[in-house]
DNA sequence: GCGACAG
DNA sequence: ATCTTGTCGC
């Protein structure tokens, strides 16, 4: 995060006085255009406001949006720029495309993370490659600001119980991007995950159902030589074929790539393959664990990662 | 009016 | 994901 945050600063000191620039600029400077919502979250919580000139940074379309967050600060915004030469009319910058400040001098730290998950993501088996399917762990992250509690909840099958829980607490370390999910969850993970080959794990996100073919659940996959399911709430790439009742394909690029499953008058789930697991185990895995719309481990890891965040913000409120 | 993107 | 009061429906 503070690597992210930081390079989004040093563009905005960038931008000369009397010309603007816009959050997706930015983010396309960072390596994706992708991040320009995380770019305004970053910049109307800036806590050196002129120092940093987050009032350069307007909207695509030429208006001149807010000042220090949603709603807020038009006015002073309008008048920060106009005192700097920049002319606007109605809430628009007016010579909007010569005014423009795009040359930006720093890292597209993006880029580098989209070749890691395109060089990595070669090296996802999409068929079963486990041994006896003993456990089935389910994962999942909540957060409080940059506070981030993870958890584990470990099931056995042929127990049909669960058998282990864990939490930790760490520092987020980077933003939620979509389709970077992983870079910001799996560092808090990480702890959490034993790398035994009789347990599959399932991930709160995408597998394979990604523009890169290499979502968190994929990630943690590969990086941890592990099996593993994405299971997802709602879908960031690929079209459904046809809405069934309980299972229905999705493509991507007309490949069948993931499943939505659902249960009656519940919400859909999205499945696809993580790691060293095929599609159709994964949907059969996740139908069998299905329990009023939900997948029983991440479930239980949700809440678990829940109550963690709950306690541990209560105790520190205690003590002041 | 269209598109709007995991957690 | 999280911030949050009332409101709707089972």
């Amino acid at each position: 995060m503070k690597d992210f945050v930081r390079s989004v600063f040093d563009a905005t000191v960038q931008i000369p006085k009397g010309r603007v620039s816009t959050y997706g600029d930015i983010a396309i400077a960072l390596g994706d255009v992708a991040a320009s919502r995380i770019v305004g979250v970053i910049l109307a919580r800036n806590p050196r406001p002129i120092v940093v000139p987050c009032h350069r940074v307007v909207y695509s379309n030429g208006e001149v949006g807010w000042y220090g967050g949603k709603g807020r600060g038009a006015e002073r915004k309008r008048e920060l720029l106009s005192k700097e030469g920049v002319r606007i009319k109605d809430g628009r910058i007016e010579n909007f495309d010569s005014v423009r400040f795009a040359d930006f001098k720093i890292d597209p730290m993006l880029k580098d993370l989209r070749r890691e998950q395109d060089a990595m993501s070669r090296k996802v088996v999409e068929r079963d490659d486990f041994g006896k399917m003993k456990f089935i762990a389910g994962l999942d992250v909540s957060y409080a600001d940059d506070d981030a509690f993870a958890a584990m909840v470990l099931y056995d099958c042929s127990e049909d119980a669960v058998v282990d829980r864990k939490t930790i607490r760490r520092k987020a370390t980077f933003p939620y991007i979509p389709s970077y999910l992983a870079f910001r969850e799996i560092p808090v993970l990480a702890d959490l995950i034993d790398g035994r080959k009789d347990t599959v794990y399932l991930v709160d996100g995408q597998g394979v159902l990604h523009p890169r073919g290499f979502g968190i659940a994929s990630h943690i996959g590969v990086a941890f030589d592990i099996p593993t399911i994405g299971v997802a709430k709602s879908l960031l790439c690929g079209v459904i074929e046809k809405e069934e009742a309980k299972k229905s394909p999705i493509r991507l690029e007309g490949d069948l790539k993931g499943y939505l499953v659902r249960q009656s008058g519940k919400h859909p789930l999205y499945v696809s393959v993580g790691h060293r697991v095929s599609l159709e185990s994964a949907a059969s895995v996740v139908e069998k664990l299905l329990d009023k719309g939900k997948v029983n481990p991440l479930q239980e890891a949700h809440r678990l990662a829940n109550d963690a965040r709950k306690s541990a913000l209560n105790t520190e409120a205690a003590k002041g």
